[in-house]
DNA sequence: CTATTTTCAGACATCACAGTCTGAAATTGG
DNA sequence: CCAATTTCAGACTGTGATGTCTGAAAATAG
């Protein structure tokens, strides 16, 4: 299983596109998804999501596409995830037991926790800006191969 | 999406209850699945997979059931997760790309690289004893509630 | 040998995620 | 107004993980 769905990894490549592209004021979906090489019309729900709830602003019509709604800077890893991921990672249990934690822990509870701890600093330390810049600088890819 | 399969969590909970009543010789799978609360023959199905790769040896008949193949100190975590979960998360691409490594990687390769490796270890090092004896001296619970 | 208990094996059903397709609504440019 | 472009909305299908069911095979006890 991977840590995050196709869902959110489609999310989080998407926004890291246009944020590398913050030269263009709408980018297109079916811009965005040649470039990622995933299917047109899967982006384009998960896009409406991240509209829905306010990450990504759109435009309808010849020129139009998304835009982030707020700067990259202002916008973490973990909002994206929150917004397209609907398990939550960073809280439940490792062995899925319910209404594990300190008072009731599983075998597993302490050491898990602590990992978690740090897989949640690094999605909510990690801007959107932060990432994109190094796609920039250093010319990184966001599609297979 | 939670880190482990429900089949890996099932598997996990399983052989720990088993090492936890080391006093006996077959634990059933019956005994296992009503303890747990999941579904015996569900849990049959995974168990059956951890015989097959030598992790347990299982006995038919009456008195029969499953038990460890070798001493729960010299099993850990990551070996049953290696026998039951197939996609590997301890070397896959957060963002799902292929390809993704040092030489091209992707923007979050270097922070998941690190968490990852921490999460690795903590699989790698911690055997089934341990925690096993932690259930056993703490009376923790490997079912819901 | 017979009946009971148990794992083994595999077919089948269910469900969530992933992906495809068609059309409506909005916007632009001529 | 008209045609083209683009997002929005939702129905539909595919696929793999999860879960259920039935029966065979092995072992035990009487």
């Amino acid at each position: 299983m991977g840590l995050l769905s196709k869902s959110t990894e489609y999310a989080l490549r998407a926004v890291l596109y246009v944020a590398s592209r913050k030269d263009a004021k709408y980018v297109s979906i079916r811009e965005i998804s040649d470039e990622l090489g995933v299917s047109f019309h899967f982006l384009t729900k998960i896009l409406q999501r991240l509209t829905r709830k306010g990450l990504v602003v759109s435009y309808r019509g010849p020129g139009g596409g998304v835009a982030l709604a707020r700067p990259a800077g202002r916008i973490t890893l973990m909002d994206i995830v929150e917004a397209v991921e609907e398990s939550d990672l960073f809280t439940s249990c490792i062995l899925g037991l319910a209404g594990c934690g300190e008072k009731k822990p599983c075998p597993l509870h302490g050491q898990w926790a602590r990992e978690r701890t740090g897989l949640g600093k690094m999605f909510r330390q990690t801007t959107i800006a932060k990432l994109a810049g190094h796609v920039v600088r250093d010319k990184l890819r966001l599609a297979d191969g």
